[in-house]
DNA sequence: AAGCTAGACAACCGCGTTCCG
DNA sequence: TCGGAACGCGGTTGTCTAGCT
């Protein structure tokens, strides 16, 4: 391995870093400032590779760090930016003040990758386990009469179940043999990314010119396999508008972001749609208070949905979609992101998204205790549906 | 009390990108 | 335009500690 210049010494320093470092890259920085960080070591005196003390001072010495733990809010937002843009942690890290890309990643590996896998939520590509089997089905034929998966994990089957709740798609008509409890677990795993981007983009929900174009960009992610910086940076606006204004979409949110995470958005290389764009609530979104949420709100009415009725099914589709995805009403003097010279300038929010998460009778006050209380409160409500370990049957 | 294990977090490594002469 | 140095990022590894047996 060919070390860097700076750190191509035998004597160099590794491990652990002592206060007395610490104090010395304190001192260093106060009075000359952070950079040019191959002289720090031999500036301030220290016996460490440049690199190794530009990651000090980033990831733990700045003062603007916060060092205690991470909030529910913190850890939605992780989450949402995750499903949308994926392991971009660096960028993730710039929604949250205070927090470096090293934090956010080490939470991430270590709390919320497995509060999702609990949840029966894959956390690499935010979708369900069930459609993950699902797809597997499709793939090894267990669509075919008689087939069953009993020889699958009982986890596996209990996770297929909760994603009904935990997720709103586009319904797609059961495969044949499958009973109506099935076509339940089916809907909410079969979906078509394509149709996912027209349902939880509306446009008639847009009411100007930035956001119309935000949109148009995004109708067209599927043309274009590369994502580029600006595309996560409105990924990331729309997530978070999404979060300020629907405050209580968490479940929803892992649709959206399989749709923004999986393929690819093509946005045009506009640095003004990003940093200009403004948008403000729907009127469905006004009208719809938290504190009149249902957890209902965030199911289709399956039976309209498998009507013959095209006008029928419209309007669920309709409602879903009003309930998906809505337009901020975000101050614009409280969020803001710019882009200069390549840099990309932290989003500042003046108040913090404060999200509602679906209302469970234990008061969980995370989204992710949410959802675990959820799926509690939901196998007492069914707990003969668990008992079969044959649902596809 | 000793050993083991898992979780949390700090630090390192390799590689891609940007900067600059 | 090119090449080397510096920087930044994401993945991985190492270390410490608390809890359990």
């Amino acid at each position: 391995m060919v070390r860097p210049p700076c750190c191509d010494k035998l004597n160099v320093k590794r491990g652990i870093w002592t206060a007395e470092e610490d104090a010395k890259i304190l001192a260093y920085v106060s009075k000359h400032g952070a950079g040019n960080w191959t002289a720090v070591p031999k500036k301030a005196g220290l016996r460490r590779c440049g690199k190794s003390c530009r990651l000090r001072w980033t990831n733990y010495l700045r003062p603007d760090l916060k060092h205690d733990s991470f909030t529910p809010q913190e850890e939605e937002m992780i989450i949402r930016l995750h499903a949308a843009i994926g392991s971009r942690w660096a960028i993730i890290a710039q929604q949250l003040p205070g927090r470096t890309d090293n934090d956010v990643k080490n939470y991430w590996n270590t709390k919320l990758r497995k509060k999702l896998s609990d949840m029966g939520i894959d956390p690499v590509t935010h979708k369900p386990f069930s459609q993950i089997l699902v797809d597997y089905g499709n793939i090894g034929g267990l669509y075919k009469c008689g087939n069953r998966i009993g020889s699958l994990n009982r986890d596996m089957i209990k996770n297929a179940f909760m994603s009904k709740s935990q997720h709103l798609y586009q319904p797609s008509p059961p495969p044949p043999g499958f009973s109506n409890i099935n076509s339940h677990l089916m809907m909410s795993t079969t979906m078509a990314v394509s149709s996912q981007a027209e349902s939880i983009i509306p446009g008639g929900l847009l009411n100007n010119t930035s956001d119309n174009m935000i949109m148009n960009s995004l109708g067209n992610y599927s043309m274009n396999s590369s994502v580029d910086l600006l595309t996560q940076l409105q990924a990331i606006k729309l997530v978070t508008e999404a979060s300020n204004c629907a405050n209580n979409m968490s479940a929803q949110f892992y649709h959206e972001g399989s749709l923004l995470s999986s393929s690819s958005l093509s946005l045009p290389s506009s640095s003004s749609s990003s940093s200009s764009s403004s948008s403000n609530c729907s009127t469905a979104g006004q009208e719809k208070s938290p504190l009149n949420f249902s957890w209902q709100d965030f199911l289709l009415d399956e039976d309209a949905l498998l009507s013959t009725d095209p006008q029928e099914r419209n309007n669920i589709v309709e409602q879903s979609q009003n309930v998906i995805f809505l337009p901020n009403q975000i101050n614009n003097e409280n969020y803001n992101t710019t882009q200069t010279n390549n840099t990309v300038q932290r989003m500042d929010y003046g108040a913090v998204p404060s999200y509602e998460f679906p209302a469970t009778s234990s008061g969980a006050s995370s989204f992710v205790e949410a959802m675990v209380d959820r799926e509690n409160e939901m196998f007492l409500e069914f707990p003969d549906l668990l008992e079969d370990p044959c649902f596809y049957n």
